[in-house]
DNA sequence: AAGTAAAATGTAGATTGCTAACATTAGCAA
DNA sequence: TTGCTAATGTTAGCAATCTACATTTTACTT
């Protein structure tokens, strides 16, 4: 849904005569202002007469220009409205907290748009076929590691998070052809962890990675699955990339379940089940 | 930014006059479908005249008619188009990867306009004056825990992540007034960490505590943060709520941050100047 | 290469919807 | 009740969008 209009941009642009490629230019190039923009404006902008601008929103499905204005609208307020922060120390709570949560939002969007569908589904066919599940991931990634061996172990896998350097290295050395290493790193880059995932490689298991693309770890992985965030290190960027790595193992996840099809739903029911022993009774009125 | 027109319309509403505030109930209602209207349909639906709706527009801030309908759209967009989401097992990777992607980000947001301003000044201004903070959490939320933990430990604060109950109860006796746990819990229910909660606030702590509201762990512990997320036991609300989290982790750690001010940034800097021997250097052009 | 037909684009005017000015009504106080 | 003020509606003008038609461009045929 996020860039609809974009896509239909995109994919009705050969069909468009030239000068409604110009307005089609245009609104690409501009994109939040046109919101703003009478038809008059758009086509003076674009170079071209009102009707032709009509003739353009009409090309692209669009009952006329106020209907295209309002998808657009709609596409601008999804996609810009969640910015990249800058914090000031001025602040208030309710500012960052805004701040946070909408910058979180705004790159859990990119990374969405981005994440190749392929390598997702590579990832998931493998991980569907494996027994052993193995997580790699060092400092802030540990604690998602963590998340994804409880989140696979679910699955009545055999899943283990590895967050020592050593006891990595002795785990890499006993994989065996068809085992799965998930190795997740917000930099690409720990020593440590290039590692392991080459004797993980040796030993013949596939590796899955989460990190940035163009990385050292990210070309030694099989199936990367890459998490690139605004250019700008912000303190957000790092914030997110967390956040961010956690939904794709959701996603991972949710593709196994579904892959394994029935018999683990009904697994996912027992467990389920058997947890609701450590909690008090909901109380009935 | 999210549901400024909710909040604007809420705020103004006993400014308006009579026959506005039936254009107000009108608009509060229907939502999404007024932003195909043109003025006298929302005149006639709302049973007032044209220059009414104008005036309530006008009322509200907006420039006119348009520049309100512009402002509903791209809010019914933002608010809309993040549903909760209900997987098909015969949907392609691509189509469940935007599921869940969205279902995340809406629910951020569900959260982001719940979450309570003045208890987050609260936690935030005993976080800044604690030195010890202790996290309590198990199963899906264990490495939530070990993630603040990371977290407050960049701040240079004594931060420690309990997820065993036995180490808990251990750890809780040896509290002190000052001292700060955080608690949290997808369910607000488990049973294990309501006995440790009990013994936390004994020893004289703070807690505060990450759970859905109405729960046990919600009444016991001084500063609750409520992480409710849309009613249906779905499979997505399980899997954001974790995520939901961690984000207002984030949020508690950027407002220690800035309370603590510059000694704090410095350390931030000397954290990570010393984490870069850990990774491969970057390549240079 | 020139002419012709069809497609593409622009111009001008009609229509529709938005807004401003004014009129009327309702509410309230003296 | 009367007069005043605030609230709402009516009417009309204006501006924006859209339609119908004219002109230009393009491509194809001879």
């Amino acid at each position: 849904m996020t860039n609809d209009l974009y896509k239909v941009l995109q994919d009705n642009y050969d069909r468009l005569r030239k000068s409604e490629k110009k307005v089609a230019d245009f609104v690409m190039q501009t994109r939040s202002s046109v919101v703003q923009m009478r038809i008059v404006d758009l086509a003076a902008a674009a170079e071209v007469s009102e009707p032709t601008v009509l003739r353009f929103c009409r090309a692209l499905g669009f009952d006329g220009f106020q209907d295209f204005k309002l998808t657009l609208a709609q596409n601008v307020a999804t996609n810009n409205s969640y910015q990249q922060f800058r914090l000031d120390s001025r602040d208030s709570v309710e500012q960052f907290k805004e701040k946070i949560f909408d910058s979180t939002v705004g790159n859990l969007v990119r990374v969405k748009n981005d994440l190749d569908a392929d390598n997702l589904e590579r990832a998931i066919q493998v991980l569907a076929e494996t027994q052993r599940v193995d997580c790699y991931g060092f400092g802030a990634s540990a604690p998602i590691c963590s998340d994804a061996q409880h989140k696979f172990f679910r699955l009545n896998m055999s899943a283990t998070a590895y967050s020592d350097p050593h006891l990595q290295t002795m785990a890499a050395v006993t994989l065996q052809e068809g085992d799965v290493v998930i190795a997740i790193s917000q930099t690409g880059r720990t020593r440590d962890l290039l590692h392991t995932t080459q004797l993980a490689l040796q030993a013949g298991a596939t590796v899955i990675a989460l990190c940035p693309s163009h990385t050292p770890l990210a070309e030694l992985a099989q199936i990367p699955l890459f998490i690139d965030l605004d250019g700008d290190k912000e303190l957000g960027t790092l914030m997110s990339s967390r956040i961010t790595q956690m939904v794709v193992i959701d996603v991972l996840a949710v593709g196994v379940t579904m892959k394994l099809g029935a018999e683990t739903m009904a697994h996912l029911k027992t467990i389920k089940r058997s947890l609701r022993g450590l909690r008090t009774p909901l109380k009935r009125k």
